[in-house]
DNA sequence: ACCTGAACACCGTTCAAGT
DNA sequence: ACCTGAACACCGTTCAAGT
């Protein structure tokens, strides 16, 4: 009678294969794989899951659930550029801790509650701010799209296997005709996150010149 | 001694992969499949191809290579801003032609020579244009970026299965409780295609300010 | 109700064998 | 040199059977 501590559940599973892609990547996620980890046969899983494809759009949905929401900042409606600028940090942030994530949320439409907190957040924050509903749901999209764009490359684990051969040649200078102009830029050092952060800044100021545009 | 006019070559092979993803989707390559279009064991396309990595790569570097470079505009500096929104916006509908790009080029860093085309163009332009070499780095990057982010916003097919059941609710505003934001935003009908020119100007905006501002 | 084992219809890739 | 067939080590998922 007494249930065992172990039952699965649903969260247990997905929790599990959290753990999993971070660990190992998201090649190694196999039904089977994943089942092991939890003592149990692979088939057992579909009792708590429809199928893969719906515990990957879980699985998305708790990383975006963890991109916050804006701050309050106790009414002051200005400070809307502190709470979308501080989402899109963190979000990014997140990302590049779960790098499996990007691909995976940029292939799957699916909505979940993580998705509409993280919505939700942003769109009230615009709209209590002044932005129209029309302009809020655009400003959304181009939030939604900066991150996932940006969040995409740096997670690309930029090997020169990977990469293949003709990075290695640029970068030897050897391209230098065919291609002077990367030559010219490719040894450009680029902190990531500095160049992210200036690319948060001007997608906010856009949005506030969409904003003031739209109140004439 | 008559080669068959059906050999097989490497070019071959891509182009067979292209026809067959635009028009059953990446989830139906595969090398057996692949095979079969060609009229040959899945075994022979691997004297031309190493693995099915190695052809994915190329399918991706032979769509970015269709995104073009900015036009020259007879030395004529100032018009940057053209020659880089017209490749952003070649971009993007480039991508929604061939939609499992989209996913492809997110997750895989691999540099072609389609890749080098279009970022010689962009930087080349830039550079012409004043740009620093560390700011056309940077701008490349942004460029890339909203080109990846809002081109797999609109990929995404919606269908209202694949988004799962909370957006029905949404539309219906029975969440109106829980989300007040999204339910006041998400019947504002987006033409994709507008949205995404609004998104190049803000992008070209931001990249004029960080120019003028580095020349301070 | 939950878990299992065998089976089905696939994969990518190897390797030795054919021409 | 190029193509093949069989095989290996996997997949996701079904289904009938166990408890």
């Amino acid at each position: 009678m007494v249930r065992p501590q172990s039952a699965l559940t649903r969260d247990r599973v997905v929790q599990a294969a959290l753990t999993l892609a971070d660990a190992d990547g998201l090649e190694s996620l196999s039904m089977r794989r994943l089942g092991s980890t939890l003592g149990v046969e692979a088939m057992s899983l579909y009792h708590h899951v429809p199928n893969k494809d719906a515990l990957l759009d879980a699985m998305v949905d708790a990383i975006v659930g963890q991109w916050g929401v804006p701050a309050d900042h106790a009414g002051n409606e200005a400070d809307w550029r502190t709470g979308v600028s501080r989402v899109m940090l963190t979000a990014h942030a997140v990302l590049l801790a779960h790098p499996w994530a990007i691909e995976l949320a940029g292939a799957r439409p699916f909505v979940g509650p993580g998705r509409l907190r993280y919505a939700e957040g942003i769109s009230m924050r615009l709209l209590d701010a002044g932005f129209t509903p029309r302009l809020a749901h655009q400003a959304l999209h181009i939030v939604d799209g900066t991150i996932m764009g940006f969040s995409a490359q740096a997670a690309r684990r930029p090997t020169s296997a990977a990469m293949g051969p003709m990075v290695d040649e640029l970068a030897s200078g050897s391209l230098g005709d065919q291609y002077p102009g990367i030559t010219r830029t490719i040894h450009e050092h680029h902190d990531h996150d500095e160049e992210y952060a200036v690319m948060v800044d001007l997608i906010v100021d856009g949005l506030s010149s969409l904003l003031v545009a739209a109140r004439d």
